[in-house]
DNA sequence: TTGTAGGCGTTATCAG
DNA sequence: CTGATAACGCCTACAA
């Protein structure tokens, strides 16, 4: 570019002083209207725009609060981060959305970076290990958000479903229409991610399975609780496989999330097993994947847009100065009956 | 916060120059090693933090780059977004993501908002009207780069596959498995949005569709060209219903894009139609819908990583000084063949 | 090797 | 209503 045109610029060539030229700029109530008028249309013919560094000097700060996603996983934070947007430009603020991979120093080397950034806070989602993230924070000097249900101990107000409620909502509707003999299916851990296998979500979803049960007079059947690969590509689930050949009883199950659905449907289709006629599937999120399987799923719906509205409104809380308590905000989920369990979905 | 921690603070309170303190948090060579240390310790002691606003003031420019994606569709673009980040991060730049719908002033609208913004230079994907955009970039003056097979007449460097070829190779490939009546799904257009209707990446992939079927002898029947509402959670196709009560010869079906073809599936499903025996399906973009319908879709895979990552090399060369010609840098797509069309995929 | 001083572009506070 | 002037926090000649 060629040289950057300044208040002085357009001061000088409206023949004006620069606060002038500055109270113009922004609506001040100083201003003539006439002078106001004349000010822009110099500054505009000379292609002024403001420095938005100067100006974050001067006013110190940049009204932005920084979003971090996991880059790995399909898009389901999109409805999170659309509504943080919202909120945040509610309240005059920019989102930052940051996508980080697992690579290089994590989330908390993704956090270190933001010392670059302009940015006032930090809303983190899914986070695998929230004491690092916090010690980054800390470090920076911002304020942080998690939106996360993985880790049991938190060090951020952190936002997440009911889980343990909305998994219950989603074996009682198994066990109400008539389901006995339940399959749990939990991700099987990866190679070094202990810390995936110990989610906080999937404990609290496996402990719904168990109380609804028990709840229900049935006996918890261990050899019913599987784990399985997370890839939603396979051609199948091999583990669940084994099960339903040694164990025809079957007549439902229960996936922790919604992707792992995909595979065990197509595993019953290849085995010519009818969904729901013979065996139901459930899964939990309502996540893009419950719509797009064959026949389509049963699940809990997560309130993102909710969740993300939430998150925005703590973190902008905290840049207020009143720290929201650490503790976990749970949302309610809500039942979706789809195909998956009735054959003719009846909603409720 | 309390007090922000300066340059001079450290300063006084290690008891040398401002000048010292800087060269010592940066890593210039003028300082010996024992008093960088001290002057470190100091630093950190007091919880000093460089301020981003001042030193992108001092030094012209905050490094970072935007990525405006739509946040109204599946997350299609998130390898895209990816490829940007590592791209620019190799050079030094941070990668902001901007979720933008359709409302308030739309793309233009948000890229105004940009001004506000610390960043020097855009990559817009999926434009649906390049001009109005082009003009709120030089509005706000920054350069800009997009990601768009939408608009037929651009005013950015503009990345996208090879629409044509890619439509090509699929359908080459659907008359090679001996299909020859062979539906093409169009999306119809919703409501006020005539633009999406003309997007350029459906009229290159129809021309394919004419090319390659003009080529191989057959007659192009207009009646196998329907347009669908576009909504993959819909039960399914009506259009395609209607045409096939009448014409039971069609054997093929080729979805303008991956997403049509799930409610095509669960259209060809509930009439007891087998795919790939009765009738093929194929689509474009490899997509997430492409693996998790049943079956697995064959479709025309878009090279979004190495896309992305032209963008934002195309977009610091912008910085650079060095504009890029506005013109179509198109890539080639891969065929990925899968269960859609052919029993036993065989690999190509 | 270290310190001093000036300026990056704004906005706010004063006088006029 | 308008104009000069002083910060905001950092970097970098330049001088010591």
């Amino acid at each position: 570019m060629a040289q950057r045109v300044t208040l002085s610029d357009v001061a000088r060539a409206a023949g004006v002083g620069m606060a002038t030229v500055s109270r113009a700029m922004g609506d001040h109530p100083d201003v003539s209207s006439s002078t106001r008028e004349r000010i822009r249309a110099v500054a505009h013919e000379l292609g002024y725009r403001p420095s938005v560094a100067a100006r974050a000097l001067r006013s110190g700060g940049f009204r932005a609060i920084s979003v971090i996603v996991p880059d790995n996983q399909w898009g389901w934070w999109e409805p999170v981060a659309h509504a943080c947007v919202e909120t945040a430009a509610e309240a005059g603020y920019q989102v930052l959305v940051h996508p980080v991979g697992g690579g290089e120093g994590g989330l908390a080397g993704a956090i270190d970076g933001l010392s670059n950034v302009p940015t006032e806070g930090v809303i983190v989602i899914s986070v695998p290990d929230q004491k690092s993230v916090r010690e980054a924070c800390d470090r920076i000097g911002i304020p942080g958000v998690a939106i996360d249900d993985s880790s049991a101990d938190i060090c951020f107000p952190s936002i997440s479903a009911d889980n343990y409620a909305g998994a219950r909502e989603v074996i009682e509707h198994l066990i109400e229409t008539g389901r006995s003999r339940v399959v749990f299916v939990r991700p099987r851990l990866s190679g070094g991610a202990p810390v995936w296998g110990d989610a906080f979500y999937l404990q609290e979803r496996e402990r719904a399975y168990r109380d609804v049960l028990a709840e229900a007079g049935l006996e918890i059947d261990e050899s019913l609780i599987i784990d399985t690969a997370f890839d939603e590509t396979a051609p199948g689930c091999p583990e669940l496989g084994e099960l339903l050949d040694r164990d025809v009883a079957v007549d439902a199950i229960f996936c922790s999330f919604d992707q792992l659905a995909a595979t065990v449907l197509r595993e019953l289709a290849a085995r010519g097993l009818r969904v729901p006629e013979d065996i139901a599937v459930a899964g939990f999120d309502d996540e893009r994947t419950a719509v797009l399987v064959t026949p389509q799923l049963t699940t809990a719906r997560q309130p993102y847009a909710e969740m993300g509205r939430t998150a925005a409104d703590l973190l902008l809380q905290s840049l207020a100065e009143t720290a929201p308590p650490v503790r976990r905000y749970e949302f309610p989920t809500q039942l979706v009956v789809r195909a998956s369990t009735v054959s003719t979905p009846r909603l409720q």
